[in-house]
DNA sequence: TAGTGTGAACAGATTCACAGCG
DNA sequence: CGCTGTGAATCTGTTCACACTA
């Protein structure tokens, strides 16, 4: 599903899981922590955090366990947060729209620089202080800003297009959320999540939950 | 992050790949295909995939193929998808807007039942033709319709109160979108998504993709 | 002594190689 | 003969066990 990079993908995923629960702890004034209470804040077991976190060349104290400023900086480096992350939406239906907006209010580290869509009425308009821009405008804002994502939510029958005009504007990352498969570039990272069929999926679980719920009898809830 | 069954969760996450590619193959008349054709279709290996159809219990005709219209019914079958799947919303801000009209519109094999929320605003409301209701009424919904699945799209700060609500009204599979760590009980399926910690991990290769193109000077896009 | 860092064992998922069969 | 089905090898990721050190 993912192409790209032959970088180990999870642990990668867990950094932001980190940085997150290091930035509650700094908030709370906590200057110091070890991997047993990461643990309990993540879900992740300890040994497991302690390996992701000296993998990537983060080192605790022996004996006393991680200074939370320090493993925040280290952290933010690696994943590379450290410049404000630019990105920009490409489809401002209203998957676009709402995640346009989620990342504007909620995500710390990310920068949303523009949405673009094709629709004359869209165009013009503003999602909170975003600018809703014709995609034709991609390749002008590109080359101003740094971006350093694509969320890409357009029709599935314009996806591909508008995924080859994305590369060609010179983003290298996508995250896709387009339920098609993308032909994708040597070069180029793509993240696919694909909504309906993870939806779908989940019904497994849920027939296979009522199976074993029947067989054990009553489950009763704590 | 996903706590529930043991059961193999990546070959199960594929399913729904191979249905979907198997509709447009039964839609364009085609009633006979094999592993390397699917192969082409979805991404995945033809061993792989093979691998995943035996494993399920489908088989395909040996020196043939696999007949598009048995297989289909096969893996319908397995995920359960045989029965309409039911499913709920809870959180009907853009986020969950957005999703309930996604799979309302472009999720075969999906009937989303009802949204719920308690902004006064929202309730009476409707999503497409799906109603938004007070999140008291959830209880009685789901035990009027077999609901199999709600999707979690309210606030961080709630989200742990109405994930036990959907849990005691008999709900055993959520699709979380909210960026906080729920307390799970045994014996229910919970998929989590945490869209920006995704788009934050993503700058991770973004920054990695410029180094290694700076190393290995200019990529030409073909 | 408490908690890190890490080699070794283990587990899960994928690929390889080829046997099996219509 | 062609394509499936599958054991063996491999790869990736996680857990275990414990040496190490501030």
């Amino acid at each position: 599903m993912v192409q790209g990079s032959r970088e180990p993908e999870l642990p990668v995923k867990r950094l932001p899981v980190y940085l997150r629960v290091l930035d509650e702890l700094i908030e709370k004034g906590i200057d110091l922590t070890d991997s047993k209470r990461l643990s309990k804040e993540t879900g992740f077991t300890a040994e497991l955090i302690r390996k992701d976190l000296s993998s990537f060349g983060s080192f605790g104290a022996r004996g006393r366990g991680y200074y939370t400023e320090t493993l925040r900086q280290d952290i933010i480096k690696v994943i590379g947060l450290d410049k404000y992350t630019n990105v920009v939406t490409v489809g401002a239906g209203y998957l676009g729209t709402a995640l346009t907006r989620f990342n504007i209010t909620k995500n710390p580290y990310i920068k949303m620089v523009a949405a673009f869509d094709i629709d004359p009425d869209r165009i013009g308009e503003k999602i909170i202080d975003v600018d809703i821009l014709h995609i034709s405008e991609l390749k002008d804002i590109v080359a101003r800003h740094k971006v350093d994502v694509a969320i890409l939510t357009v029709s599935s029958d314009r996806a591909q297009q508008v995924f080859n005009d994305i590369i060609e504007s010179g983003i290298r990352v996508i995250y896709n959320f387009v339920p098609v498969r993308l032909d994708i570039t040597e070069g180029v990272h793509v993240l696919s999540t694909d909504l309906s069929l993870e939806l779908q999926s989940l019904k497994y679980f849920a027939t296979q939950l009522v199976q074993t719920s029947e067989k054990t009898s009553n489950l009763k809830i704590k």
